[in-house]
DNA sequence: CGCCGTCAAGACCTCGCCGTCAAGACCTCG
DNA sequence: CGAGGTCTTGACGGCGAGGTCTTGACGGCG
């Protein structure tokens, strides 16, 4: 355990070093270092040196036996790289990094049986003040007490906790003002290819595009679902396109738009003259693809600063009344793969 | 401290609380939990009831003190939802998963002064048995002591640690072999459309282009740096158009590769037959843009699997030989966004 | 039949920090 | 000038596990 160089006596400093180093007790190294009041500035000057001095770090597993609290936050992941989920996780840790928490991130997998409930397990086992959950997949309830507050992001799987929080990405609106648009364009009715229906993400940007064409009576086609991959949505293409009088599509995510659209117009199908399409994302290629996409902004960041701050609160301040959250605003950027019907 | 629900009497339990319950010791618990020898069966069993029984986890913050191990890796991340960068990270947690590990993560944010050195340090508060840096930014010396073992993905800056690890992703092999492609086809030279200098993936990948055109004694263009983004590719492209005379270019991501091919289209120039393009990674969507993008396959799910058994070997067997590990193939993916000059 | 090695289980200490309480120094003010 | 605060600091006892040593029980063997 005592670490040594090869060349002699450099053990890892502990804070009683520091302590004696400085010449005052091992209590007022804590007491600087956990900038706790009631320290002399000479005092304070003197242990900062000395640690300095000694290269000496604070023992987190020693700090968190102790206290109690770990200062770090568990999030649940989709084990995935699409834009989507990385843009959230990427915005989580930025936000827990400036709020001074750490992060532990455990990623569920397609197909594992304990699902959302065996990575929430798996975070309260490693110790954590709170618990993100992030765009989850639907995998019933879980089956997990959970004694830390919760963030769900996005539709919220039922679960016990003491607190759970939520922000809506909104995804039910957005996909609305998707099919809205085309609608609006003139369209008699708008195709859908959805995403995987175990994602709640996929499944609220189907109801969104179903609310939308309730709303004007305009008939339901039959839905294509796929798994987020360009490869479904060129195969859903392949399909539409054999579709007698599709003109016009919404796909849940822009990914799935793009092999799409490649489907379409090898068929020599040309959007947005025969067939407009909207995507869902607006991922970094979306303005620059053929023809630039029109979809759907996600707020990842807004979400997730949102969402963090939320959680922080709920941890620090428990029991106290949450602050206000702004919401997120729905933005459609319409480019050039939407236009009206050919008349 | 202590944890009461309204009702009553149920504190979170401790390993003492599940000894009792099974009438034996604590240490016999610790025993049985962490699968030691010299256990017997009836006892072993009578343990695990109880801990059921009782829903006991194991403290995680105590059992990091004691055996100052703390069973988790701590990654590097670049806060991005890059394709490349979001898929090295979802194929390291997926390995550390099923060896066991937990991970914290912790980006370095471009802009950032502390850079590498910070996010490093911020680990090692944390307590981690491992530390992964994946694709850094160069930002100069590492100026941290670091105690524990280091695998790079990718190049590596300079520090201090008792093993570094190094997992190369062969970018200068994939480079060149993209360079490679265009100047089989006929090519004259090729141009280049570079990633931020600032990061060794995108150096890598310049380097691996100049020694391609180096080895044909081709002449080599001014390089345009981007910063990985679409735009930046596009910006690249429009002033590409104006060049006379390139007919090649190889981009250090397929999304710039992709905002440039846009650029190039809009210039009126015909991608494959004016000019042709060469990305890099092999994004889902690059299969189904216009035309499909010929590029360079990064095998990043193998890259954090054979670097993270490197890493736990590394952790858990100190001092043994490290097994000897394939390397990775390189891929070209030869699609539409290629062909040989115009005569 | 006694010696010794192996197995099984427990007592007791340790890990490095934080929380609580107590005590001394210093100040304020009647 | 002394009572009662406020500031500063330290002694001490955990937090909840793992490590080490010890103790018995048991069994093989000369």
């Amino acid at each position: 355990m005592r670490q040594m160089s090869p060349g002699g006596s450099s053990a890892v400093p502990r804070s009683v070093d520091v302590a004696r180093l400085a010449g005052v007790s091992q209590k007022t190294v804590s007491r600087v270092l956990n900038d706790e009041p009631y320290v002399s500035a000479d005092v304070r000057r003197r242990v900062l040196d000395a640690a300095e001095q000694l290269g000496y770090r604070l023992n987190n597993a020693a700090r968190a036996l102790a206290s109690g609290r770990t200062r770090s936050i568990g999030v649940v992941a989709l084990g995935t790289a699409l834009h989507g989920p990385a843009s959230l996780l990427m915005g989580i840790e930025r936000v827990a990094r400036d709020t001074g928490y750490a992060l532990r991130v455990v990623s569920t997998v397609e197909g594992d049986p304990t699902g959302v409930a065996g990575a929430v397990g798996s975070l309260l086992d490693q110790g954590v003040d709170g618990i993100v959950i992030s765009e989850p997949i639907d995998d019933g309830p879980v089956p997990v007490k959970i004694d830390v507050p919760v963030l769900v992001l996005g539709a919220p799987p039922s679960f016990s906790a003491p607190l759970v929080l939520s922000v809506s990405v909104r995804a039910h609106d957005m996909a609305r003002a998707a099919t809205d648009h085309l609608l609006d364009l003139g369209h008699a009715t708008v195709h859908h290819v959805a995403g995987p229906q175990r994602w709640f993400a996929a499944k609220d940007r189907l109801d969104g595009w179903r609310s939308a064409l309730a709303a004007r009576d305009a008939a339901e086609p039959p839905v294509f679902e796929g798994d987020w991959t360009p490869d479904s949505g060129y195969a859903a293409g392949r399909q539409l396109a054999r579709t007698r009088g599709a003109t016009a599509v919404f796909a849940a995510n822009d990914d799935m738009a793009i092999g799409l659209i490649r489907a379409l117009t090898e068929t020599g199908l040309r959007v947005p003259e025969d067939v407009s399409v909207v995507g869902f994302d607006d991922v970094p290629v979306a303005a620059y693809v053929t023809p630039p996409l029109t979809t759907v902004r996600q707020p990842f960041d807004a979400v997730a600063g949102e969402g963090l701050s939320l959680l922080v609160h709920a941890i620090e301040k428990p029991g106290q009344a949450l602050p206000a959250t702004a919401g997120q605003p729905v933005d459609l950027i319409v480019r050039a793969s939407t236009a009206p019907p050919r008349a």
